[in-house]
DNA sequence: ACAAAAGTGTTCTATGTACACCCATGT
DNA sequence: ACATGGGTGTACATAGAACACTTTTGT
């Protein structure tokens, strides 16, 4: 760096130009004992839309972390979630997305297994909760035992994200390993714990033949998932095979 | 919106936080005469990076526009380019990816045919030019004429940008209707032009009855495309059927 | 006549889908 | 005995890759 450049960073002032605030928020997806693809949803313990049910997010640390570290900071502080499959998801950046000034909000999606999921509400949080996601033509819904939330009651822009997420998820299934980060225990399950989370994504019934097939060509035989020669005993019917996800 | 709200609102001191710039960056490919795959990259008029390559880009007008709307601002402002297909890629935000302060970088992917590219440097850029993109296990170099730029030579990390860029748009193209995005012109175009834009963002040559064969079947079978029943004649060739890509 | 671009046909294999059927286990 | 979850085999249609071959045009 020359000495040219090195006066210009002394004398760099950022301030000159208007900046915006940028949140991380996270659509943290699971899956419920019927498994159906549930949302966690937080209400909101201050302004703006005080009350409010939204996705868990927050503000940047500038000059300390990326937004991927927000992302997995703030769904810990929030819920008591961590180590978790964080993926980018979209950044959202319209000028009146909050009312409270310019927010850009750079949105994830997180894959965590039920099992995992203790959810607590933390410092910004009144209440965390898991909800069933339902959508018909006419919009999503939101469904816990006591309270269904319609899309047009999220706080700021989260139903967009929301949409967004379900709709990257879909696509991404059929090629992607992301529902090995939806089962109980990626080094020990069988076939059909993982068929359930594909249909559960997909929202349809897979052929069980076919699905097998699949899985035995596509991971099995490619040593992406690894035959334990061991069986699942346990569950009262028929011993299962189990497998083990390989990194 | 109660009045506690209002209240909160009214009250609300966005600089009690910290906040990092945003800015818009466009990694733009076109093909060349050779049908290469070409990145645009302009020189950088003031500091940081003086004189340092870089893909064009510019800051978030913070309560006037979407990141979006930056891209496509910026884009215009640097290069003269405008009216092109921009597609969000990835957003950076490393707290040390500038050296002035912390920048977070929304990243876009630009597909615009050569034709269409009526290159100018603009404000911020001495110099607007498309550099052939060639990329080995050692990594990528960006060749013009007269100038060769390894990929350590660019500024801030836009090496990263750039390369999550190929990987994408390699990604996409065998599902995603971009390639038609490069063809001189999306309304009349024959199977051989649209062949040549998919090897040269595969980097492989393909088979022309399978081309020809998978097209039929994808696009003019499902009405994406529409066979205009009329030829390219004036090629110095055998006669060519034209089609349009439909919306 | 030949090269180059445009277009057709055939063959083999892999994949996706449908469906019929067998095995193991608890109630 | 039978319902349920676990597992196998067969069959057909479609998609992809390989390759041989024809047509049109300018030089």
């Amino acid at each position: 760096m020359d000495k040219d450049e090195q006066a210009f960073l002394a004398n760099y002032n950022p301030d000159q130009y208007k900046r915006p605030s940028v949140t991380a928020d996270i659509v943290v997806f699971t899956l419920d004992r019927d498994n159906d693809l549930n949302i966690l949803l937080i209400k909101r313990k201050g302004h703006p839309f005080k009350d409010c049910w939204a996705i868990p997010g927050g503000f940047l640390e500038v000059d300390e972390e990326s937004v991927d570290e927000t992302a997995s900071r703030e769904l810990y502080e929030e819920t008591g979630i961590k180590d978790v499959y964080l993926k980018q998801l979209y950044t959202f950046s319209n000028p009146d997305r909050d009312p409270r000034t310019h927010v850009v909000s750079v949105a994830y999606t997180a894959l965590v297994p039920k099992q995992q999921l203790s959810i607590q509400a933390g410092d910004d949080a009144k209440e965390a909760r898991l909800f069933k996601i339902q959508y018909d033509i006419e919009g999503m819904k939101f469904i816990s035992d006591d309270i269904t939330i319609s899309e047009t009651m999220l706080a700021f822009d989260h139903k967009d994200i929301i949409r967004t997420a379900i709709m990257r998820i879909r696509g991404r299934i059929d090629y992607e390993p992301d529902a090995f980060e939806l089962l109980r225990d990626k080094n020990e399950f069988t076939i059909y714990e993982l068929k359930r989370i594909y249909e559960s994504i997909k929202n349809t019934t897979l052929n069980t033949a076919n699905f097998r097939k699949s899985f035995i060509r596509n991971y099995v035989n490619t040593g992406i998932c690894i035959d334990l020669n061991k069986k699942r005993t346990d569950t009262g019917k028929r011993a299962a095979e189990l497998y083990k996800y390989n990194n």
